[in-house]
Parts: C-alpha cells; structure tokens; sequence
DNA sequence: TTCTCTACTGTGAACGCTCACAGAAGCCGA
DNA sequence: TCGGCTTCTGTGAGCGTTCACAGTAGAGAA
C-alpha cells in the first residue's frame, strides 16, 4: 500500500545472507568487514566474493547502535547565513571537507545554526551523539555553540583561529599574517608607499592578523603608520567599496591598497573606478584569499591564496585524529601570493 | 584510554530511563514519542516531564534499524563541480532545501558525485537505503545516476525540469519560459527591437525553454527572429564575456540583450564595456536568476527572479510526499521580473 | 449481571550488527 | 604424550528502539 509507486525497493541483503553464501559464519564476515585480521585467506576471499555476487553494503544503523559511533560528521556554521551567499570561499571549504570524508567514507551532515532555536536544535542533537564529531566554521568570538559543545566533550575542529585562545580547542588556519606581510612587502617593492588598507572584522582573529600583518611590514621597511590609511570592514563587498571610498577621501594620495578579503577588494574597485583612480598605474590593488570570482573581474587580483584544499583535508584529518583520542592541535597553513593585473 | 582527552562523553540516556523516571513503560514511552496516540493525559505529562529531566534524546539508529526508514536525505550534486564555485544559485538552493528539512527534524547529507568513483560509491551508499531520498541537481541530459535511482526505486526530486521527459519522475523548477517571455516583453517595452540573446546550454531543458520564451515574445511581436542575434552561452561568466563580443560582431545594431544567468550577464557587462557601449543607454541588459552577485554589480542587472526559498521547499514537500508513497509531481513556480538600472 | 466495545498499558520479539568468549585445529617444544 | 601457544572460527548476548499482541479497566448496552 505504502510502498506503490515507489518502485518498491526490496530488502537488502545481511550479513547473515553473505554468510549463508560464502559457507562461514556471521563473526568471519564481520571481521573480514572491519579490517580482516584473524581470517584465513580462503575465508577472506570466500567473503568477498558473496559480498559482490549478493550486492550486500553494510547496515549503518544496526552498526551504530552497537559500536556507539555514528560514523558521521557534522558540518557547522553559526555565521549569519548571508555569509553562506556572499563568501565563495565557504563554497570551497564545504566541498573540500566533504570530499576529504568521502575519502574515508563518512557522510557529511549540513547544519545551518543562523536562529536561536535552530541552534538549540542542533545543539541537542550533536550532543545526543548522532554525529562523531564537528566541522566548525564559526570566526566570530563568544560563539555560544562552540563553548557548549566544546563542554559536552563533542570533538571539534574549527576553521580558522578562535578568539577566545586560552581554550584547548582544534583549529586549522591560513598564516593570515603571514599572508598580509607577504602583500604588503610586494607593494612596497612596486615602489608604492602610500598604502590603504581595508581590515576584515576587528572582532575576529583573521582581521587582527591581516592588520597586525600589514602593521609590522610598514614598520620594518620605516614606513610610518598612518591611521588614515587603515579603515575596517566586515568582508562584505559593500563594505569594500565603502573603505574604499573612505579612505580616497582621507588620504587621497594613496598609491596602493591592500584589501583583507577578495570580495571587499571587487568592491574597492567599483570605488577606485568611480572616482577616476586607474587600476594598477594610479593605485595597485592586492586582495586576500583567492577566490574565484576574484580571478575573473577586470582587472584581475593580485591577491594572496588561501590553502582551501590543504585546509579542509587538514580540518579533517584532525578532527578524526581527536575522535580517536589524540590532543588537541592548531594547524597552521602557508599562504602564496599570487600576482596578477591589479598590481 | 581512548576517550582521554575528549572530555569523556556521558552514555545518554535511554527510552528506559524514561520509563523508568515516569514509572510507565518502554511501550508507553515510544508512543508519546512517535505521536501520542492512545495514551492518557496523565502518562503523556509523566513522560514529557521525565522526558525533560532525563535530557532524554531518541536514538536514531536503533530507531532506524527496526523502522527501515533512516529519517534522512541526501542532496546530490552530480553537476562537475566547479559549477559549486561559479554558480551562487546552488547555495541558495542548498541552504533552503537544510533549512527546510531542518523544519521536519531531518538532516541533510551532502553528496558530490565528481568522479566516476564518487558516482558508484554514492550509488551505492543510497541504494543500500542509507537515505530515505534525494534532492537532485542535474541539469544535464543522459545523467546515468539519476538513472540507477530512479531504477532502483529510490524517491528522489530534481531541480529543474529533467531533459528525458518521458519517465515519470518529480522536479521542481522555475517557469523557465515564462520568465523569458517577461524579460523580452520588458525589453519590447522600451524600444528595443534588436534584441540578442545569450542562452544557456542547450541541451538543457532551462536553457532551452529560455530560447523558446525569447522567440515566441519576438514572433508575437511581430519582429523576425534573426539568428545572427543568438548565441549559446553555459552559464559561466567567461561564456557571457564571449556570447556579447560575438554578438556585437554580428550584429553591431544590437540594442538590447537578454542573458539567460546572471553570471554570464556580468561578463557581457565587461565585453559591452570594452567595446565602448553604455548600459543602459545604448544597449539594454537584462539576466536571469537574480543572484546576489548580480544586484552588486554595476549598473545593477535586472533580472528574472527564480523563487529559490519556494524551490527548494517544494523540493523537500514533494520530495516527502514521495517517501510517503504519493506519485511522482512535476512543479513549476512563477518568476518575477525585478527591474534595476540596466534596462 | 454479562457482554461488547473502547481506551489505554505492558511485554516479548525483532531489526542487523559487533563484541567477548569459547572452542577447534595446527604446530612446536618438553 | 602432553601442554601451551597461535591462528582461526562459531555462537550467544545485547545495543535502543518499534511493533504486534495480549491484557486490563471502565463505560455503556442488552
């Protein structure tokens, strides 16, 4: 009745129909199964074969309710959900890690946490133990998700340096700072000296970094600090093209520009090309994380690439580290600069 | 020993600790949980109070194992997957159909099918029942995918009108073609009579139906289709770019043109701006998709707006309505023309 | 009173798997 | 021959639920 028009799926074959059919019992089939130490090779093949020939695949439910795992992992995001729109690199990440746990044949669940009672619910469930572990992406500080479940003992890993960082927690990281020093000293070796920045969000570790980069460049190449030159913005396109506009106002003999992110940076040009400023002869531009749609406007970034790969393959790999026992770790990922027109 | 460091996650407590707390039975407390049927007020307030003082959250997987269901659904991408990074609709897609299901208590799993291997490991993992269904995003002809679901019985819902339209199967999309006609009927209405076009791919059905609205609104008008005015685009923002310089050498008289994504729009913006054409005085833009990208561009694009939040909704009731055993739906929503300053 | 019906409750079995344990077989050294 | 070891295999129990069934209590009808 129920089953109609669905196709009517049948009942998959279990581990007691592979070993009727490879002549063995239940426990030699769940051991070849579970890395197949202690089993004769005759058996081991006799397993095999029965696996194919009745198209068995485990049950993960019956697996899970007695191993206690859930052989699942969440994927987090407690950023105001705008973000999920604006930032192509949120794209990349969620596809990395997704990926890096096919690898190793853990499905990904997706948690959007933007409202306060999605986020108690989401909060239930992870602690109740439906998934091993979490996939953090959540920059701002005070995050109360974090601190909960950090409390309830869920293995975590965050992407990107928390705020608070006196706490034992997991992250993965650009050099952000590193990053910053790298940009800036390629627009000092233009000759420029005149440098604008636009900062991320001061209230997270990444914009500190980037200015805190940004800061120690000028200062070692006897560049004096001029506050002129340094407006904050939030990573929003928006926010780009309005520093952008600011600091033209302050400081209109500004011959370069560092802009904490690549969207903020498409914006600052929509700035510069609006009050006449010729990119790169009159200003040089240089971004921040190499998005792609960086890479396609005219002209394009000059910009500094952020490891997407390396840092969700890493997220991961710590993250089922901490699930089997091991410390806590920060990872810290080496950036590149990468010259393109905008400079 | 292995739970060293992980802050020691506490056993959670089971539907027998309920019972136990509200001095009732298992048998009891699984029907309070599971609608609450047949049982007297007086046992329902028991084991909601215990409910609550235990902390108690069902088990999925033991619940699963015996129901059959998994009370999950996977959202498949089987698209190559840069069109992940290009294409800002996806995410909007995919936070609507997470937030939707998040409404239902049913978590989303992210699948990606890139490679031929990630295909048949996907496959296999639905198949085997791991999903109770499928979100699909497949626009492409000949998906061999969609094919083994559909045969294997799985409940599964398409973005977009599937190009094999003889079988039955579910989908959700924008009136494509509805869309279409108001965007040139918009341009018709300004004076514009040489309008070119930028489809989409076509040999699918949304970049199809695009063409078919553009010609049908001309024919009406009584204006003659002119083929040195078409030109096929796939969407990204490169093949915009080379659609509109292609048309300008065509047809150097083009006074408006319709682009059927807002990416590939932005791209004609840059070839229209290169050639030395103002938009909108000398040449009429108008997109499609009214993603984000595209209101912050300059001049800002009108659009055809794609009802996305409505999409994906549909997507996940019609999607349930399948597990549940109803027939296959096909449902097409409204478009909206959203004007800004490119026309 | 007795019977039937409805509203409610408890209980055993089962879902498909892993784990611990017991046992068998083979080999080697005493 | 015996005992002990290693390697391999089968079996029962149990994970936390739901489901079917049996059973109880109370109300109303005969």
């Amino acid at each position: 009745m129920t089953m109609s028009n669905t196709g009517g799926r049948r009942k998959p074959p279990t581990i007691h129909d592979v070993a009727r059919v490879a002549g063995v019992s239940r426990g030699t089939v769940s051991r070849v199964l579970n890395g197949g130490h202690y089993v004769s090779p005759a058996a081991q093949e006799a397993v095999n074969s029965a696996i194919r020939k009745t198209g068995y695949v485990v049950n993960r439910h019956a697996r899970s309710l007695i191993t206690g795992r859930s052989d699942s992992i969440g994927f987090l995001l407690t950023e105001p959900q705008e973000k999920l729109f604006e930032d192509p690199n949120f794209n990349v990440l969620l596809r990395g890690c997704t990926q890096a746990l096919a690898a190793h044949d853990i499905p990904l669940l997706l948690m959007l946490a933007g409202t306060e009672d999605e986020r108690r619910r989401i909060t239930r469930y992870i602690t109740a133990g439906h998934v091993d572990g979490v996939l953090l992406v959540s920059s701002h500080s005070g995050d109360p998700v974090a601190e909960e479940l950090r409390e309830a003992g869920v293995p975590l890993v965050q992407c990107g340096k928390p705020m608070g960082l006196g706490s034992k927690v997991s992250y993965v990281a650009a050099d952000d700072r590193d990053g910053a020093r790298d940009m800036v000293r390629h627009l000092l070796s233009l000759g420029r000296r005149r440098i604008g920045v636009v900062t991320g969000p001061l209230d997270t570790p990444g914009g500190v970094e980037r200015l805190a980069g940004y800061k120690e460049v000028l200062t070692e190449a006897g560049v004096a600090i001029d506050e002129r030159l340094v407006v904050s913005g939030d990573y929003s396109r928006a926010s780009g093209t309005a520093g952008a506009e600011k600091l033209l106002s302050r400081a209109p003999d500004m011959d370069a520009l560092f802009v904490a992110s690549d969207l903020m940076a498409q914006g600052a040009l929509t700035a510069l090309r609006r009050a006449g400023r010729r990119v790169p002869e009159d200003v040089s531009v240089g971004g921040f994380d190499d998005s792609p749609a960086a890479t396609e406007g005219t002209p394009a970034l000059t910009t500094i690439r952020q490891p997407w790969d390396r840092i969700s393959n890493e997220m991961v790999r710590v993250l089922l580290a901490r699930i089997g026992g091991e410390d806590a770790a920060a990872v810290i990922l080496p950036t590149e600069l990468v010259r393109r027109e905008s400079t």
